[in-house]
DNA sequence: AGATATATGTACTTATCGGTAAATAACCCT
DNA sequence: AGGGTTATTTACCGATAAGTACATATATCT
């Protein structure tokens, strides 16, 4: 079953795969941020009609925030699996490698949408990028929840303060968006994350 | 002199401070970005009409390349004084001191103008898009260029490689960026400037 | 004082913005 | 086959985008 469409078996059937239209909406966004995408963006990228859209995805700002559930829960996504690493130090190892492979990663913009989606922008935009902000809050703090566990496992030192290794891992991983939007290649991003980890505090 | 107004001693006298708009209008860019911000939103900032704004101020990109240009010089910029400091290490210990300061300072938008100022945006922003990447980029340059020095001063080890050394700096700067952006407090920021710190090359 | 030169306010232009009304087309069910 | 339901197409809406024409106001220079 798909992750949004939900097809009734009454009317004229969808012409387009919702999915698919999704996932070129998603690029969009990705590539030009909110406020940077117009709705004759979204309909050529996506293929369909104005009503179309406005039908299967409600509005512009509904759209966005389906094309960041899309971005969170694909295959290459990297952030929440790697909190399931068994230690502290590959749970960074993962994500910082991660994020080095896939943010310079040229099949699709660079960086990562959730960063770059709608930092500044205009009051009619409010409202995704409070909702971007709460993504990577949350992020931040599922980060140190895990880093909490890891001092009762053993694999942090116990006088290590998760909140700001959380914090410290996470203006990492935001900072290697912006060097992707600069143009960085995953290799020299790669030489960041292993910076990164020489810093970070092994097991006790 | 004021560094932008050039007033001629003919016609009627320019009605306005310049440099005081261009504050206001930095102040705008800051904010909601360069596909964010519209004329009205500035001629309302600026205290002035759009006639004003095009006859002191070219248009739209052009203003906001001066405002950038301001942000750069202001007093409270903490970049290019930090690059001449003594040692390698007191160059990073003031940038990232002077980027927790700066960045979460409520007295004006947080984060950094030249990061967040056109990240992801429309065909409209492109070239400033691509002046705001020459500044980082250009940055990270002279960032290189001071640690290459330093290593010839003897406060960087020999084998330090000072590209790299540069990029994990200006990721955790920009990084910070984005912190700040989500509500980060200078505190939260400086604890992450002392963590970067600590992973810091010292004296051979 | 008058000519010249620049700035200002009002009102306007064209294009595009996000969003929708209404007619038509394509399907399922009885 | 015909009714019910949903999707698609075309054409449109009012609002706002960036940018400007033009008349008027205010200064200096001669």
């Amino acid at each position: 079953m798909s992750a949004v469409s939900c097809t009734p078996n009454v009317g004229r059937p969808r012409a387009f795969d919702m999915d698919a239209a999704l996932e070129k909406a998603l690029e969009v966004f990705w590539r030009k941020g909110y406020d940077g995408t117009s709705l004759s963006d979204l309909t050529e990228a996506m293929g369909i009609n104005k009503p179309s859209l406005y039908a299967a995805f409600g509005n512009k700002e509904q759209l966005f925030l389906k094309a960041i559930e899309l971005y969170e829960s694909r295959p290459c996504s990297f952030f929440l699996p790697a909190l399931e690493k068994p230690t502290a130090y590959q749970v960074a190892e993962h994500m910082l490698h991660g994020a080095a492979m896939n943010m310079a990663d040229s099949s699709h913009p660079q960086g990562c949408v959730v960063v770059q989606g709608a930092l500044s922008c205009s009051e009619a935009a409010a409202s995704v990028k409070e909702a971007l902000i709460n993504r990577r809050v949350e992020g931040e703090q599922k980060l140190k929840v895990r880093f909490d566990q890891a001092k009762i496992d053993g694999d942090l030192p116990p006088d290590t303060d998760t909140g700001v290794l959380a914090r410290y891992l996470l203006t990492v991983l935001q900072g290697m968006a912006i060097q992707a939007n600069n143009g960085a290649c995953s290799e020299q991003l790669r030489q960041v994350a292993q910076m990164t980890l020489q810093a970070f505090p092994r097991a006790g």
